[in-house]
DNA sequence: TTGTGTTTTATTGCCTCC
DNA sequence: GGAGGCAATAAAACACAA
């Protein structure tokens, strides 16, 4: 019994995680959409025998039995009427007992797979945060890198307005800035219109700042969060 | 030896299909 | 309506640590 419940529960788990995991991939079917109405809890059945089928003690099949149906079941999962018979007087058993052990071996059959299923998922799933938090690191870098670079366009710009007026404009043109001090769009384009950055670029305490156009990097820190 | 967890065999109740 | 399938469950059999 309690291997049916362990695996039961595990399964419900199991599948708990995947929607959690997979939204909109699986959803999982609640209870009350498989079953209509409340099962009725049987009754037990203490040393009697209403089937007949046993005596007053469950025999457990020999070894040879196991095996040979083991092999049949390995053929095919399902069981025809005819080859439940010929399997049953083969093995001495009762045919009846030959279809509660297939139905059986099925139901352990299923939860195994749901088993190797869910393991499966489990690893690509890991698989993908690693790889996510890899494109993440990168990310970081290529932010740091641009920031040095905007620091060094300031650097240039400051440079370039203490000299006169003609070279300053022969500079910014050279540059790619206007006479304004602000980035012209001709060469280094920092305009949302454009497709060069992302985002938008500012100046704090004499810092240069880049704002992301979308919150995406911080949606990702989020995710991240809620799975490591 | 005994308590406890796991596995196996079997039953029950419900559902679907022919 | 009967046969067969499945989920849930019971209970015997088994394994094993304390």
């Amino acid at each position: 019994m309690t291997i049916t419940m362990t695996n039961n529960n595990q399964i419900e788990d199991q599948m708990a995680l995947f929607s959690q995991l997979y939204p909109g991939v699986y959803t999982p079917i609640p209870p009350a959409s498989r079953e209509s109405k409340p099962r009725r809890r049987r009754r037990k059945n203490k040393g009697g025998d209403a089937s007949g089928l046993m005596g007053a003690k469950k025999r457990k099949l020999s070894t040879e039995q196991v095996t040979l149906l083991e092999e049949s079941f390995g053929n095919e999962h399902k069981l025809e009427s005819d080859r439940k018979d010929r399997l049953a007087s083969e093995l001495g058993l009762d045919p009846r007992q030959v279809a509660v052990w297939f139905q059986n071996r099925r139901a352990r059959w299923k939860s195994k797979k749901l088993e190797e299923e869910y393991s499966k998922l489990k690893s690509l799933h890991e698989a993908a945060i690693v790889e996510k938090c890899r494109l993440e690191t990168e990310v970081l870098k290529l932010k740091e890198q641009l920031s040095e670079a905007g620091k060094e366009i300031q650097k240039l710009s400051s440079i370039s307005s203490s000299s006169s007026s003609s070279d300053h404009q022969r500079c910014c043109d050279h540059q790619g800035f206007n006479s304004s001090n602000s980035p012209s769009t001709s060469s280094i384009s920092m305009d949302r219109g454009q497709p060069d950055f992302l985002g938008d670029f500012g100046y704090e305490d004499d810092v240069m700042f880049y704002m992301p156009e979308n919150s995406y990097s911080v949606q990702c820190m989020e995710w991240l969060n809620l799975y490591m």
